[in-house]
DNA sequence: CCGCGCAGTTCGGAAAATGAACTGACCCGG
DNA sequence: CCGGGTCAGTTCATTTTCCGAACTGCGCGG
């Protein structure tokens, strides 16, 4: 018993996040929609679907229910460090839409917040300082 | 009539490859698994969804069905350009899911072809010739 | 005290996933 | 030429899951 994982890290990340309702509720959350009336509405997501989907999210540890008003109590849903590190796979789905079913035309733009320059998602080789794409990856299990 | 598309591009790429066993099948297509009789013992997939989902995804123009063999008729399954750019969206579940659900411990090590470094995913501005992570990300509505 | 807003839960019907069995074309051994 | 095996599916019946409409509970404002 150690190494905690024999099983696909993929398999085990939907589990948790792959399913459609999952992945739009953290994209509102992302943009900064916390509420779940709000969530709903936005969404248009039936009310005991957003409700469980939220419950999984909490107890995943994805994102955290807080409470921003005392009686009657209500809750906000923020992103933990763990949520907000989901955005690479938001990211990359928005991506994918706007170059292949939106034809090239994206709805919003994501930008360097330093600089407002709009951003790239790439692989990183640190070795070589050079940015590339999905051709040039190659795989190999872990030793 | 001009530009394509007022929804939004993440709703709409979940539509095509937004669920469990589409997200698992392409992975594992990724790794050079093809025929259908191995994609589904490789992922343990009941026949009928199998067959369903492989069918939306050449609907959708992310996979080809290729013939093999003539006599009988038996077809394979590649990706088609769409379908290779799924990898990072795939890449980023993956990550996720080593790093916050596997303790750190990743079964697959994806690396650069060129030099055999392990690679890293990341956000890439052209103008400051940086890479950065999601939170210095900000967002504006397209023109 | 009546209506409203918010955050949910309960409940019945519709849609989906599942496993087992079947089809159909072909190859191979005896 | 007959039986068994492979591969790529389809059909079918059953269970599971998803979803929408309606309801609850709590406090506020008038």
């Amino acid at each position: 018993m150690e190494d905690t994982a024999p099983v696909d890290s993929v398999a085990r990340t939907l589990d948790v996040i792959g399913d459609r309702w999952t992945m739009l509720l953290l994209r509102e959350i992302f943009r900064g929609v916390r509420r779940f009336e709000e969530l709903r509405a936005s969404l248009g997501v039936a009310r005991p679907v957003l409700s469980g989907r939220l419950r999984r999210l909490v107890d995943a540890g994805v994102v955290e229910r807080v409470l921003y008003q005392e009686r009657p109590p209500r809750y906000e849903y923020r992103l933990t460090p763990m949520g907000v590190e989901v955005s690479p796979a938001l990211v990359a789905l928005m991506r994918w839409g706007d170059r292949w079913l939106a034809g090239g035309n994206a709805a919003t733009l994501l930008v360097h917040r330093a600089c407002g320059t709009e951003l790239d998602q790439a692989f990183w080789c640190p070795t070589c300082a050079t940015t590339f794409g999905p051709l040039a990856i190659s795989s190999r299990p872990a030793t």
